[in-house]
DNA sequence: GTCTATACACCGATAGAC
DNA sequence: GTCTATCGGTGTATAGAC
């Protein structure tokens, strides 16, 4: 069935609120980054914007609802960065399985806050919506189709996988935030792995 | 030089206090429990023991205080398991590591709140007094010696180490809490380290 | 849509009586 | 040592004017 929309006219008003929206959730993003996220309040997040608090009661319905949308933003940006690596993943398995590993380090460790409202459990009693938490889902089946390409269907294995890479970005972000400690490991334990579960090719460090 | 402590004999009053200040701290720990570590107030813990929350202060300076009497509890304790496990570590690498290893994912895993306090920054803004901190700098340095005996001297060998067997830690307790996923994996996770660093012996598992 | 004013609850901490 | 009373502050959220 073909559906026709009628006057795809833009509307300069609903642009306009979404504009507004956006903003709100780009300054809760700051707050919490200062204040912590569970701490931020907002007040806070309303002088980010030039408003007063209340008036963020006509955008979202609560402060759970912000993060939410907090939530939802963060996991689609990381759907867009790991769709473009899981298109053109490497060939030889254990480039492939580093790739994959690079670039939710990189994305995790770069936002300290980001990570903890995706990956962590640092808003007491916050649940995402149902539409928020969709782009997770759908990034871990990717994960787990590489896998099998790879041979690596136990899931036994594939949780040792997923536990040896949020590792290494819990101890970046907490023991040396900004350095180079951790990352610098992250080739190391890929081969670590992959020597276990028995991947072919050479090992991704040059000559130890 | 000998010291003579003229009169041991009981100070009643100083025991009671002692006592009195032991059953708030026990009461903190449900308070944070219940409520999460940050979240919890002096009023809850106060209801526990049968006070006002104002009494609370003729026992510690501030609610951060309390915290700190958790933190040094609870690394004292780990600081008492573990002596007892390194005291009697087996000579066979392998299960060294393991015994060692086992011994802190099962005193982290068994409470999740405590596991945060020690290990996390799950209290915004909160420092250890040095007295607190004192006890996890001792055990950090008999895994050092540890290792070092196993031939393990490379910092970022160990830095691995702790973040693998860390991370099984958080995947347990954010992903299975009271479940055994990634406990099961502790016998792999050790063998895969120990075969990357090249430690000899049998593996830690029966036959895959 | 944003404002002011305010409700309502709760927090950590202090003062001073007993 | 523990109490009551209270201070000074914070927070989310709502009501109603503009």
């Amino acid at each position: 069935m073909l559906i026709v929309l009628d006057k795809p006219r833009r509307d300069r008003a609903a642009e306009r609120r979404e504009a507004t929206s956006a903003e709100i959730v780009d300054a809760a993003w700051e707050a919490a980054r200062e204040q912590g996220l569970a701490a931020f309040t907002l007040k806070e997040v309303a002088e980010r914007v030039g408003m007063r608090a209340p008036s963020l009661y006509g955008h979202f319905a609560s402060k759970t609802a912000i993060i939410d949308a907090m939530f939802a933003q963060a996991w689609r940006e990381y759907r867009v960065v790991a769709d473009e690596t899981f298109s053109a993943v490497p060939s030889a398995p254990r480039e492939a399985l580093g790739a994959v590993a690079t670039t939710y380090f990189e994305f995790a460790v770069a936002d300290l806050v980001r990570h903890q409202l995706m990956d962590t459990a640092a808003v007491p009693g916050f649940r995402p919506s149902d539409e928020a938490y969709a782009p997770s889902v759908a990034v871990y089946e990717q994960l787990v189709g590489l896998l099998h390409r790879l041979g690596i269907t136990d899931p036994d294995e594939r949780d040792l996988y997923t536990a040896l890479i949020g590792a290494l970005v819990e101890q970046q972000l907490a023991n040396d935030p900004g350095g180079e400690r951790w990352r610098r490991l992250l080739p190391r334990a890929v081969d670590m792995y992959a020597d276990h579960v028995g991947l072919p090719g050479p090992s991704l460090q040059g000559e130890p």
